[in-house]
DNA sequence: CCATTTCGTCAACACGGTTGACTGTCTGAG
DNA sequence: CTCAGACAGTCAACCGTGTTGACGAAATGG
């Protein structure tokens, strides 16, 4: 395609060199080649808006507001996706017996099925790209983006 | 904090080694970074989506239909970011004398010298994660994704 | 006992994307 | 030359994911 703008054709030495969009491409890639898989496995539509819950969904059940806070996001946010979850039968919420106004989200039976062979075949995927790529070489890029992970929290968010 | 999910801490040895984690959370940071800074120079409220129409204007005016496609989503939603680009005075629409129906859509004086400034100004972050990270490091990394995102591409989305 | 905090929900909004319907212009076949 | 069909751009409606603010009900602590 001769459609290439100027500017860019001026950077295209090192276009693709540009690291964050690179970071953004693999990034989106990798992460839809995850749902796309479980979504033709087990055919519920998970997104990725909900996968993003999952690691603060305790085994012996966890608070909403926990989940919330853990995740990031807000309870509100929160509440909208368990009501998908529930409904997919991946998680019940079940009235906490300490408290009235709180709610035990916990994985069903169902749901926690469909976590290991989701963790599985994202292990697979793992592995098929670690064929590919080579074991050093995906070694190597984990520890590099490790790296760059701390240096771009601590140079850039002052949080 | 003691709340991590038990599966959570199964897959802790390896946890941050999700590489497809890894690698959001580096774009989200490094793209958030870059935002952050543009804003704070200019005062103009750059969005990600508007910085993705960018490398596809042409310096000579390119069609809004042709942007579109070589960014890879809707005219529709294109026409509404040039909107805001027209009204910060970043990006000019001219009548197409060629074509009736078509619009050129062309960097205003002050967009090219806010292109340039962004240009500079994000060469000069990845400047210094290069100086933390290493300058061979950040070489490998760039070498690494790009290979990582050739393999993404022809193995996972068949189109 | 009562003021205050906390839990979860409802409603409204912002943003970035989509599709469908539409107007107006261009273009090529007859 | 004309006219059917393709194409450019817009309007309107919708979805998904996040946000705030207001709220009722339950818990908590002086």
């Amino acid at each position: 395609m001769e459609t290439t703008a100027p500017y860019v054709a001026k950077l295209e030495a090192e276009k693709s060199a540009s690291v964050a969009q690179l970071l953004m491409q693999c990034a989106r890639l990798w992460n839809g080649r995850g749902l796309a898989a479980m979504a033709a496995r087990t055919g519920i539509p998970v997104r990725e808006a909900h996968t993003r819950l999952f690691p603060h969904i305790d085994l012996a059940g966890t608070r909403a507001t926990a989940i919330a806070e853990r995740a990031g996001i807000s309870k509100q946010a929160v509440g909208r996706l368990l009501e998908d979850l529930e409904g997919w039968d991946i998680v019940e919420r079940l009235p906490d017996p300490a408290d009235g106004r709180a709610q035990i989200v916990r994985w069903s039976a169902a749901g926690r099925r469909g976590l290991l062979e989701g963790l599985a075949l994202l292990q697979a995927q793992e592995a098929e790209i670690r064929e590919r790529l080579g074991a050093a070489e995906l070694e190597a890029l984990r520890r590099l983006l490790l790296d760059l992970r701390e240096i771009l929290r601590d140079t850039c968010d002052p949080v």
